[in-house]
DNA sequence: ACCGTCAAATGGCTTC
DNA sequence: GAAGCCATTTGACGGT
């Protein structure tokens, strides 16, 4: 049995020093909101579609509620910075195009940012024809603190709630759609690693398997060039060991149940019913390949 | 200029 | 019907 397998280096972890330092978003930090996010709630409820703004209506409460379960940190966009790590200032760079707007911090030089307002893009669909029907997707790229942010949370929690998305989506200047996004995207990043950690892993079994069985065939082709005549005595010897060791109710549990069974009996030998038409060296030849999966790795011959 | 990679965004499908 | 998942597309960027 010979796999195949390609697979890249299994992932770092996502350390915990790159996370920005737990802290709720809770009250006191409402006065950063307001620094970064001159984004007003009405103004947020235009960009953004009804449901938002339903989420606004609703209930601050509720939001500070969800955002006291996230691990908030002090808003990162008190920072200066705003360029991401290719150098992409996503709070700057956004064209206007007339679905896009800059709405420009009213807070110190030094701590001036301009957040990307961008319309929801299924509000878009509509005006298509502005672009004569050739509409170009705009694509932010997030800042470093955004997605260290983001990161964060998810660390917390893989899913959303809806308060925590819009509490999130507060915090980062993003739409909650684009913070639902970059959620789905980690998910599917989180899952991409862990199969490949899992084929890894299958990989290494799979070799080890391999090698197992390649000893196993050296020691049928030992045994059958010893030139016994009839080399029951060194199987069942071979065998002693495995009716401890195989798995309860295990799928090769009949198969190589019977032929340790058939190989033990004594009397005539089972191996023309069992195998017919086998080569004359008995059942182990033709169980063999199924030995190894039965076993325990450790066992030796 | 081209290519590869990364990640945001989209659309379809599934699940609850 | 809303939300999540998944495959795919797309845009930005770095390396050559």
């Amino acid at each position: 049995m010979e796999l195949e397998l390609s697979l890249g280096d299994l992932p770092a972890p996502v350390k915990a020093s790159t996370m920005p330092a737990p802290a709720t978003c809770q009250g006191e930090d409402h006065d950063d909101l307001a620094l970064g996010l001159r984004v007003t709630a009405t103004q947020r409820a235009d960009q953004d579609n009804q449901r938002i703004s339903i989420e606004t209506a609703e209930g601050e409460e509720d939001s500070d509620e969800a955002c006291r379960e996230l691990p908030v940190r002090a808003s990162p966009f008190r920072q200066a910075s705003s360029a991401n790590s290719r150098g992409f200032d996503v709070n700057a760079a956004v064209p206007v195009d007339g679905r896009a707007s800059i709405v420009r911090s009213l807070s110190p030089p030094s701590m001036h940012m301009e957040v990307p307002v961008t319309q929801g893009v299924d509000e878009e669909a509509s005006e298509d024809e502005d672009n004569g029907g050739g509409r170009v997707r705009k694509k932010l790229r997030l800042s470093k603190e955004q997605s260290a942010f983001l990161e964060g949370s998810f660390k917390e929690h893989s899913t959303l709630t809806l308060e925590q998305k819009s509490c999130l989506a507060n915090r980062l200047s993003l739409r909650p759609r684009q913070v639902e996004v970059w959620f789905q995207n980690r998910r599917a990043r989180t899952k991409l690693k862990q199969t490949e950690a899992d084929c890894e892993r299958l990989k290494r079994c799979c070799e080890a398997l391999a090698r197992e069985n390649r000893k196993l065939q050296r020691e049928v082709a030992e045994l059958r060039a010893s030139r016994a005549p009839y080399p029951l005595y060194n199987l069942n010897h071979h065998l002693s060991g495995f009716s401890t060791v195989l798995p309860a109710g295990s799928s090769c549990d009949a198969t190589t149940r019977s032929t340790v069974s058939a190989v033990s009996s004594p009397g005539p030998s089972p191996v023309s019913t069992l195998f017919p038409g086998r080569p004359h060296f008995g059942p182990f030849t033709v169980s063999h390949p199924v030995l190894p999966l039965c076993r325990q790795p450790s066992a030796t011959l």
